[in-house]
RNA sequence: GGCCUGGUAGCUCAGCGGAUAGAGCGUCCGACUCAUAAUCGGAGAGACCUCGGUUCGAAUCCGAGCCAGGCUACCA
């Protein structure tokens, strides 16, 4: 029975247009659970939408049209998206499905029956005119007003639901200090390891100025907060809440849950104390990686410079979608900094690392073969010399940085074996060498040996370039099977076909603007 | 305000106690011509933010400062 691997998205809210971030974060997980299905591990990747609260409910009154209405319209899109950049979610789940309110309901229910919730009241700053409380923080940075109509916040109290997390308190320490790797990355982890220090405060989980969420069972009047609600879709896709899908339950809990750095407390605190009092195992890493801004400049709505779907279409349509989650994975900031989206990188990554690497280091191998040895693979006496240990160091290197989540590293393996080949090439100059008929042989050794590497280089190229490596897989032999026949060397046995190939045409300039 | 990161070649970053500080891209020179005007080699290029400390030895550890960014409880 093989191994399994999960892997979530956050679950996105409807009220927001599909944009760079969403994209991101579901690309990563995306290549990740790409990466654990071509190892044959038993994979589930999940992602979906957050439907429920406020926003959604004035927004679809001003449209016009009732909040499910509105959620589906939107859903419907984010779904839309996935489709459009090749995404292999296994599942989507969304907070207004039957299956996740009924779930959410039982597992609130056993929470109380836990004694983790307690009824409390809430007090804080009102914004009258948005029908919603700001923070402390957020109340002070606008100076008591309200930021979308300047008019003063007022002190407004509420009887609501409270999760009571301080009390969670010493065994999320323990939590931290046994799982150094619970969140990554390792500047991620010390910010809340610092936020902890100061106290954890209960929070309240229910609230009675809308409706429309999921109703708290046995109180009707309060609606489950969005954000506990949001949280559980992890669990209730699975199964968990009503024991609906056993099928499922080998897939909890998740190897990763990669979040927005914005989100990260309610992951890396809140969310394991409700597992904690649910009783149900951990996740074990949350990843939390950083923002993309755009030329320099912090993306926002006032600035007008998202990069939206449109943006992102128009990337693709020039470069291909293996070019867009190539630059998304491998230049994006999966650590703890912010990146740049510049549209000149995006070329010059591009151009260096598809064309003149990926694509042309094939290109020159298979089209050698097909001048020389007719398109067939050629034999190879030397047994490929010091190539097997080396494709097989790759290989190992791979996997673990796949392990790890180090989704750039995994990539600079492979890309290291083209570049080797590359330079192979220009050493041994088989090219000069078939000019000779007496050394075909020779020839025949040192195009062998460069054919299965490239190949081998280019399965560990397939998550992150799921387009064309489809096409190079099939020019360089079409071998198939599973990933210890794929990933093994000698697999490309002599004789099989070998066709040219060219893989990402070249694009001549950097777009304006 | 509090807490957390980072400041290393033109650019993006790796190195985080030990030899002349590295990679990729860009630039310049050379080689080659199988390949998508690609590839390969070489070169140039750095007070490793500043000041002080610890040490036989510091880019690396400690302290202070400067600069940039982040988090501070409902936007990927």
């Amino acid at each position: 029975m093989p191994a399994t691997a999960s892997i979530t998205t956050p679950i996105y809210y409807v009220n927001d247009r599909p944009h760079i971030g969403h994209v991101y974060t579901t690309t990563l997980c995306d290549a990740w659970a790409r990466a654990m299905r071509l190892r044959g591990f038993d994979t589930f990747f999940l992602t979906g939408t957050d439907e429920h609260g406020v926003k959604v409910e004035k927004s679809a009154a001003a449209n016009g049209v009732s909040p499910q209405a509105w959620a589906d319209r939107n859903a419907a899109e984010f779904e839309a998206v996935l489709r459009l950049f090749q995404q292999t979610n296994d599942d989507f789940i969304r907070t207004t499905q039957p299956r996740h309110e009924r779930q959410v309901q039982l597992l609130v229910e056993r929470l109380r029956a836990a004694g983790a919730l307690a009824k409390g009241s809430f007090e804080g700053w009102y914004d009258e005119g948005e029908e919603t409380y700001l923070t402390e923080t957020k109340a002070k940075e606008c100076d008591y007003r309200s930021p979308v109509s300047g008019r003063p916040l007022v002190r407004a109290r509420e009887e609501n639901w409270y999760f009571r997390l301080s009390a969670f308190a010493p065994r999320l320490e323990r939590l931290f200090a046994d799982h150094p790797d619970f969140v990554r990355p390792a500047a991620r982890r010390n910010e809340v390891l610092g936020r902890l220090r100061e106290g954890l405060q209960d929070v309240p989980i229910t609230r009675t100025n809308f409706s429309w969420g999921i109703p708290m069972p046995g109180d009707p009047g309060h609606v489950i907060y969005v954000w506990i609600d949001a949280l559980l879709n992890y669990v209730t896709a699975l199964g968990l809440g009503d024991g609906s899908q056993p099928e499922r339950n080998r897939f909890w809990p998740a190897d990763y849950h990669v979040v927005g750095k914005e989100i990260l407390w309610f992951h890396a605190v809140i969310w394991p104390a409700m597992l904690m009092a649910l009783e149900l195992p951990l996740p074990k890493c949350v990843y939390a990686h950083s923002f993309w801004i755009s030329e320099g400049q912090k993306m926002s709505k006032s600035l007008g410079n998202f990069i939206d779907l449109p943006a992102l279409q128009g990337y693709v349509d020039r470069y291909g979608l293996d070019a867009l989650r190539w630059f998304l994975v491998t230049r994006g900031p999966l650590d703890a900094t912010d990146t740049d989206f510049r549209a000149a990188a995006f070329h010059d990554t591009y151009m260096a690392e598809l064309v003149n690497t990926v694509g042309n280091c094939s290109s020159r191998v298979s089209a050698m073969i097909g001048k020389t040895f007719d398109g067939r693979m050629p034999e190879d006496p030397q047994g490929g010399g010091e190539w097997p240990a080396r494709c097989a160091a790759a290989v190992r290197a791979w996997e673990g940085h796949i392990d790890r989540f180090e989704l750039v590293q995994a990539t600079g393996v492979a890309m290291g074996l083209l570049r080797e080949v590359d330079g192979f090439i220009n050493r041994t100059e088989p090219f000069k060498l078939a000019k000779d008929p007496a050394r075909r042989g020779e020839v025949g050794s040192i195009l062998a040996q460069c054919a299965e590497t490239v190949r081998i280089a280019g399965v560990l190229l397939e998550p992150f370039l799921p387009v064309k490596t489809v096409d190079l897989a099939a020019a360089f032999g079409g071998v198939g099977g599973d990933w210890a026949q794929r990933s093994r060397w000698g697999a490309l046995t002599p004789g099989r076909g070998l066709v040219k190939v060219a893989l990402y045409p070249r694009v001549e300039t950097a777009p304006a603007g």
